[in-house]
DNA sequence: CCTTCCCATGTAACCGATTACATCCCCGAA
DNA sequence: TTCGGGGATGTAATCGGTTACATGGGAAGG
């Protein structure tokens, strides 16, 4: 492995020369610098990126620690970080762990200089957070519970596209609302029951543990859950699941079962993950824009990085938006030449 | 921040001492030990793994280099690598870079020194990669181009899948067979055209650009493509997609023509994402363990990370599997009120 | 009581870069 | 001719760790 002694010692120059050349320092010949791009070019060398950001103190990366690595939802937001990650010339370090406070401190640990900042989506309530590891670096929450002022958060707005959601089906005629919840521990998943519990009772309707099922946000378990409601006395008429991997698997879990969607039963999901739109019915959904949730993410973290001392902490929270596609039967509903609401992302 | 040093004055000893204190040498003291473990503790002090990475030489990071990040393959592939990983004590470097050799190049060059090895989804013939900056350390190849022995890699049998469900649907009847082709430059896409050309051919069927729609491996394109195809004459019977999401945009669009599904056209995905299962008709498709590709790749790149002189390179195949669901009308059907239109002629 | 050996600890070189500071050379001004 | 100044280059400290080697003190054996 050739190093910056190897390329100094062959152009019969000093190691400081050689980098002078790399970082485009105008304290250089022409002569020189040609000299030296062309041992540096013969013996393939390439700047240990490691050793330059120890001297340098900057690494160039950012650490992304998420929950999880299931489904869609995590490629748009990896998508939309590393887009604008990179465009500022930024580095990615990825790590999922699974919720257990140790795997999160050891993950933080390993990124401890390699990193010059992190986006962290943790599932679980702030308490869980480490807490003392995260302040020595700039970091941006994701979609955590609210952890007061101390850190920078993204949050998207689940409780009030919950709530909107059932509304909408209350709107079209629906008392019997049954909810397919996320994890039991997960902030997301919370924020969304919170919101669905508020707006039925807004509606007058009292939630129940009758109208639940649990999730964990994966489609299997949206299936099971599925069919666990449909034997529910009195049996809803609406599903409104905590994301759309688990409407898409009740809605399976229905035509399994020969329930027509959404004569029979209305299903409703949260995130519009692009495959939503072609479902069978197209699924209606809370629309979140999840690489634009990444990039927002990123942008901040950077912001941070670069500007540091006079980076002003923000809690921010991202507007949702209804998408009624056919699953629910109110809108576009017209089941055959009709093309459903279909709103292009990018 | 709190530096070794610091750990070492507080404490009183010097930073070889803390350093083995923190390496679990066994030439301390348990008294030293708690000593320094309570110093650092108090004090937060957690190492810096650049640092540490550039004195041991090993970083304990492997770089994932991937064409593109839309869709749940990417999502599936990259939950592989980080799991196995993460067994084994390595992080990720991930970076996308679209298909431009000088942005391969770029991503590399801030990699090096970063990471002990990588995995390289080049979307683009070998041709393109940058081989010479590929040669220092360890790389696994996923579904690129054969390049030869120079490179350990890792594929997935495309064209064998591809031709095996062109057989499947030749054998339900079907003679005017279409696709909708992945990107031009892409490997697996243009592995998955030849084995669908090939085994045509071996039906006694004239491949030909009237049976064949670009696509981008998108939703969308899938879509568009399938509406194209519901143009030509004669239209085709049947549609085979290079991958799912291309498929499940084809889907959507044929319900939009009202064209029934698999009475009218059947369909056929490459891929068997999660998601498959749940469409509506549930999509028949090539199954591959997505997943435990990039497991495997995972495995063989850290075992010639550790080896590194004994390690024999290896250009591996990764078996698929014909999922027959009900999009094409064949076997798993269990949907009673459906009865396939074709018989099956064998 | 004196070696000898071993083990806990310290000192300093090193990993591969960057960069402050020193040095040297060449050129123009006095 | 001499001197000052500035630009090109070199020397060495530094980033935060690891680790080979040196050192010193106590226990065991004679």
């Amino acid at each position: 492995m050739v190093t910056i002694k190897d390329v100094a010692r062959a152009a019969g120059v000093s190691v400081a020369t050689v980098s002078r050349v790399h970082n485009d320092s105008t304290l250089v010949t022409a002569d020189t610098r040609g000299r030296v791009r062309a041992v540096a070019a013969r013996l393939g060398y390439s700047p240990h990126a490691g050793a330059r950001s120890l001297s340098t103190r900057k690494t160039n990366g950012i650490g992304v620690l998420l929950p999880d690595l299931h489904g869609e939802f995590y490629s748009e937001l990896i998508r939309g970080i590393d887009q604008r990650a990179q465009r500022h010339g930024f580095h990615l370090l990825l790590a999922s762990s699974h919720d257990e406070k140790a795997a999160i401190a050891a993950a933080l640990q390993s990124m401890r200089g390699r990193v010059d900042g992190l986006i962290v989506m943790s599932p679980a309530p702030g308490a869980h957070l480490p807490v003392r590891d995260l302040t020595s670096f700039p970091v941006v929450l994701l979609n955590s519970a609210a952890v007061g002022a101390a850190f920078d958060s993204l949050a998207i707005g689940n409780a009030e596209g919950a709530a909107q959601m059932v509304q909408h089906l209350v709107a079209l005629g629906h008392r019997h609302i049954a909810m397919i919840r996320g994890p039991a521990r997960n902030h997301d998943a919370a924020e969304r029951l919170r919101g669905y519990h508020a707006a039925l009772r807004a509606a007058g309707i009292a939630p129940g543990p009758e109208l639940e099922a649990q999730g964990d946000f994966i489609d299997a378990s949206g299936f099971a859950a599925g069919l666990e409601l449909l034997r529910r006395q009195p049996r809803p008429t609406a599903i409104f699941a905590a994301n759309d991997a688990m409407a898409i698997g009740a809605l399976s879990a229905l035509r399994e079962a020969g329930v027509r969607v959404p004569q029979e039963m209305a299903v409703a999901g949260f995130d519009d993950i692009p495959m939503a739109r072609y479902m069978h019915p197209p699924l209606s959904t809370v629309r979140v824009d999840i690489a634009a949730l990444g990039e927002r993410a990123t942008d901040r973290l950077l912001e941070a990085v670069t500007s540091r001392r006079r980076h002003k902490k923000r809690q921010e929270v991202l507007p949702v938006t209804l998408v009624i596609r056919e699953s629910c039967g109110g809108g576009g509903d017209r089941s055959s030449a009709i093309s459903p609401v279909r709103r292009d992302a990018s």
